[in-house]
DNA sequence: TTAAAATACGGAAACGATTGCGAAAATAAG
DNA sequence: CTTATTTTCGCAATCGTTTCCGTATTTTAA
């Protein structure tokens, strides 16, 4: 256990004071270059780290900052997560990673154990079950910065990060009509998702526009179990009034689309064609490759990040106000909703 | 910024001494029963939170465990860390993830990060470009408990979990061989690593035994540039002696084949057979499917967890031994390998 | 009844860094 | 040469816990 060097013993062997040291460390103007540059290269020699938890003790900062997340193994949030990391390192700042698993009361046991200051805020995108938000409310009075992306949770008044789930939902639904579909299912997960609710709009509102009917069965409720999932699809599938046209609001409903229809007889795009909200790498490779929107993934973590790190070091410039900022999605055309 | 109450407080609140209600709060034999009661619900009642930082200063635990990984949107990875987390969350440890991109710099820099206490251990999987490991040296030399998955660092002495790379690659090889590969090509990202390492010996051995030839240019050294990778095996598989046959070491090596394939008149199975270390759920529904050799990885996860937080909490009973733990792969033989 | 031991709690010193304040030493001004 | 000013640095308090002591009270043993 060749622990290492404090501040103390650090500043025995300069024989100056700890506090000299200190100084000299975080480059006060008290110190003179001189000393500096010796205190500085004794560190060095030394291999001298600064403990976190004395520092962290003292200004009640952790320069950490939480990241709380549905699941992992979803290509969207990956990125998210690797735009937040890279801003977050370029300022010094580490990331404690959750995943809630979609699961309301993992959130609220994780949101507990950030009340003690171990992260200095919060970015999370809410679980599906979510939808009293007490808990997180909690952790907003408690001064806590945090900002929502993706599935943002509406009550309460910070900054939120989407895409335009309205427009793009809306988009998605009038291509499938313009390539002739006329009864088109709308796949969700929650209805309880903010997510949900606005790409359900969208689509409404195409259908709507289009005098198209919206059969109540074709919007499907699924959850997070994926051969269930597969079920339900198939059945509507197998159903005597089957859709022509399908919009996965989330990428692992499109995947389970996919498995559904290997397992009937139906032909994508020609009898069914289908797009969906999607991250994916693989869209291409899949047959047919799959019509998807995508999401700015990288760009909506950086901007997270960047935005929280502002407010964290420069409180006086950034605000977190109660807004929506959108940054807008991609439809990417591929052949699973263009016949040949 | 309702900031919490601290112990002091609190204390005065009950009209005890700090140490008393410390004592209560930890459930000292020294504090009687009547008292503890008082103390806990009156915690309670205040949203009484440690201060870890205090806590930490103390104790010199952060009940932290830091997660390197190379890459972020890989299922593997994404696999292994929800194995670690779920671990770590049962006995009350938090997770801080890095990701190194791949770049032996950023896992240098990271490194150092985690060499004043921040994190009570590491688990780890290096970079494709680490082959000098001093800075892994240095953190094993602080005495930080430090596992490593997968891509292993056999320079340091501690245990390391993986699966059956030898054996798993000799029998994926000898799968293409028994569907009537003649000229199979080896396909990693980089030679430095262990996993490229082991699974070339077994190819190797596969390849030797079955009496083919091994051609030098079929063992394709790709990089972490994904269009480049495509360029690389499309000008392999537009050679004038083009493989049969293709084992790739990592996943994103066969979605680049897939790629490559795409701009090609190439058909797979019938003049390409392809077999692919990978974790990917869309394997399956890949045009063909792919024949894939799936690690363990969340159970790698929860080994490495287990082990890492019996070693914290109980180091008597645990020793992070030089060994390597083997967790065996499966092979899921699929249309990509297959003639119908 | 008295000494010894167990019980229950308080006081104060750590842990390691930062920082307000004061004091030397060096320099400038008169 | 004296006084004022600046530069440079040390002392000590502080952040919130935990824990080593010490002490008062109660219980047990003799």
């Amino acid at each position: 256990m060749a622990a290492g060097i404090n501040l103390k013993e650090l500043a025995a062997e300069l024989k100056l004071a700890p506090s000299t040291v200190s100084r000299a460390l975080n480059d006060s103007y008290e110190i003179s270059e001189e000393t500096k540059k010796k205190v500085i290269s004794m560190a060095e020699k030394l291999n001298y780290q600064p403990n976190q938890f004395a520092r962290g003790l003292r200004e009640n900062k952790s320069k950490t900052i939480a990241v709380i997340i549905p699941e992992r193994i979803n290509n969207f949030f990956a990125q998210v997560m690797d735009g937040i990391e890279e801003i977050a390192q370029d300022h010094g700042y580490h990331l404690l990673v959750y995943n809630t698993h979609e699961d309301v009361e993992r959130e609220k046991k994780i949101v507990n154990l950030l009340l003690n200051g171990r992260a200095d805020a919060v970015v999370m995108s809410v679980s599906s079950q979510t939808s009293d938000v007490s808990h997180l409310e909690k952790l907003y009075n408690q001064g806590l910065p945090i900002i929502f992306f993706d599935r943002i949770c509406s009550g309460i008044p910070t900054t939120k990060f989407i895409t335009n789930d309205y427009q793009s939902a809306y988009d998605g639904t009038k291509h499938l009509i313009q390539q002739g579909c006329k009864k088109i299912s709308f796949l969700m997960i929650s209805k309880e998702l903010s997510i949900t609710k606005e790409r359900y709009r969208g689509y409404s509102m195409a259908v709507k526009e289009a005098g198209l009917v919206e059969e109540p069965t074709f919007s499907l409720n699924c959850n997070h179990c994926d051969e269930e999932n597969i079920d339900l699809i198939r059945d509507m599938l197998w159903s005597e009034n089957r859709p022509d046209g399908i919009l996965a609001s989330v990428e692992k409903l499109a995947i389970a689309t996919y498995h559904a229809v290997k397992r009937t007889k139906i032909r994508i795009p020609e009898d069914l064609k289908i797009i969906s909200f999607a991250n994916t790498t693989m869209a291409g490779l899949l047959s047919p490759s799959l019509t998807t929107i995508t999401q700015p993934a990288i760009t909506i973590g950086q901007e997270c990040a960047k935005l929280l790190i502002g407010k964290l070091t420069k409180p006086k410039h950034y605000e977190l106000i109660d807004q929506v900022i959108i940054i807008p999605s991609k439809i990417i055309i591929r052949s699973s909703t263009v016949a040949e």
